[in-house]
Formats: structure tokens, C-alpha cells, sequence
DNA sequence: ATGGTGGGTTCCCCA
């Protein structure tokens, strides 16, 4: 099984890129995160016409995660249990095959110190506790989005630079690490230990093409996922030229 | 020195 995480930065923007993507890498799984639009107006029709069900969680504007299957779409969860109706829609888990899916969306955290920061760091926490609460660590899991923290200096183009700064603080490193310690591996970096692969490049600056990128999507896994997976890779092509969102997909091979 | 670009439905906010 083939399986996929893209921060698509605006689904209907993106279509251009997405539908010439699926044809070309065909995950079997694809999970996407700011989608951008509300449910009844995802542009589901050209993405079922390259052979998905889908399902979406979404609103106007900010946020919104999707799941894309060649499969059937099982035992789906919107957001968190506590979650009033007007919380962001960042949170979508499904079942395809033998395979538990969790999607995330986590929030950016604008600057270190700030409200939203600490909103960051609580939605985290919150996310470790739903693992904690609703998921099997002896399934095939797997917990994969956009997570807009780094593990590691590894995963910063310039670490001096960016310590300390939003992505890359000690306290948004040691929630996301509280969070693998559930039991999950970061599938990447158990099979590729060099630095400097990296997910996202700011669309300003023009830092794509200085390689000026940071690794924030991640795909975490169970033992039993992590033992299925053979291959782990960013797709950098997709986040080349004219259209491209500012993050590239990240692909795993399950066998 | 607070720049720059892209997306949304904005008269600015968020990433």
C-alpha cells in the first residue's frame, strides 16, 4: 500500500497540481491538510474521476483536512470527542484496509510566546491524549500530517538561525517527541538519518530553489506499520514551478 | 532591517 501526507495549502487551488499527481504517483492513501473550503464545496468530482472516495473535514478559509482512498473509507472520526462545533477542523481519522489512519493538521503557532503558540502546544497535548484514550498501538497505525514542528536540527537548513524560533523551540520539539512516545517512529528519519530533507519552503524569499526548507510533515507509525514500511520519500519535484503549494508530499511504502 | 509570496473573499489575516 502506498501512502501519502500533503499539505495542499487551498484544495482548489491546488487541483491542477493534485489530479496530474495522483496519475502520476498513485497512492493508494493520500491525506491532505488545508484544504481550505467548506465540506459541501470540496471539489470532489475530479478526484473521484481518478478513482478516490474521499472523505472531508473542512471549513471557510483557514484549515481543513481530507482523506483520499482507492479503498473503502472506514470508521471515520472528525476532529476531537470535546470539540464544540465551531472548533478548527484539523483532525480526520479513518480506517482503509488494515491500516488506521490519523490526519492532522497541527496549528502553526505564528511566533514563540504567543497566543497561538500556546494554543499549539495544548492542541498537542490534547492530540497525545486521544492516542492515548482511542487508539491501539498493536494496530497498523499511522499518525501523519503536517505537524509544523521539527524533531531535530537536522530537519532546519539553518538550526542557529531558527533556534528558539516558531517550528523549531525546545517546548514544540518535546511535545512532538511526548507525542511519538506513545509508541510511534518517525518512519523518515528511522530509514534516512542524513540531514537535510526537508518538507516545507517558504513561498517567500525564494527559498525553494536555495534550499532553504525545514522537515514538518511527518508520517509516525506503530511497530507493526513501522515493520510494513520499506521506503519512505519527499516527492521534492511537486514543489517545483509555477503552482506548487509550499509543502511537498511526503510517500511511504507499506508492504 | 520585520523584508518577501501565495491563498482566501479581505478592505487584512494567516501561513
Amino acid at each position: 500500500m502506498r501512502i501519502a501526507t500533503w499539505n495542499v495549502n487551498s484544495v482548489r487551488a491546488r487541483l491542477p497540481r493534485l489530479v496530474p499527481w495522483l496519475e502520476r504517483q498513485r497512492p493508494d492513501v493520500l491525506c491532505i491538510q488545508e484544504t481550505k473550503v467548506r465540506d459541501e464545496e470540496f471539489p470532489a468530482e475530479p478526484l473521484e474521476d481518478q478513482g478516490y472516495n474521499l472523505v472531508c473535514f473542512g471549513q471557510k478559509t483557514y484549515n481543513g483536512v481530507a482523506i483520499l482512498a482507492r479503498h473503502r473509507i472506514e470508521a471515520v472520526v472528525r476532529g476531537f470527542p470535546d470539540d464544540g462545533e465551531d472548533a478548527d477542523r484539523r483532525l480526520l481519522g479513518a480506517i482503509v484496509g488494515d491500516v488506521v489512519f490519523l490526519n492532522v493538521y497541527v496549528p502553526n503557532g505564528q511566533e514563540v510566546g504567543s497566543a497561538k503558540y500556546r494554543y499549539k502546544l495544548d492542541w498537542l497535548a490534547r492530540l497525545r491524549h486521544f492516542l492515548d484514550q482511542s487508539y491501539d498501538l498493536g494496530e497498523k497505525l499511522v499518525v501523519l500530517g503536517d505537524f509544523n514542528v521539527t524533531f531535530d536540527d537536522r530537519d532546519v537548513y539553518d538550526p542557529e538561525a531558527w533556534r528558539e524560533q516558531i517550528h523549531c523551540s525546545l517546548a514544540e520539539r518535546e511535545a512532538l517527541r511526548r507525542l511519538a512516545e506513545f509508541g510511534l517512529h518517525d518512519a523518515l528519519r528511522e530509514l534516512h538519518p542524513e540531514a537535510g530533507i526537508y518538507t516545507w519552503w517558504d513561498h517567500r524569499g525564494g527559498a525553494f530553489p536555495k534550499d532553504h526548507g525545514l522537515r514538518i510533515d511527518h508520517l509516525l507509525m506503530s511497530p507493526k506499520a513501522r515493520k510494513a514500511c520499506s521506503a519512505v520519500f519527499v516527492d521534492r519535484d511537486e514543489r517545483k514551478g509555477k503552482g506548487a503549494s509550499d509543502h511537498a508530499p511526503v510517500v511511504a511504502e507499506l508492504d
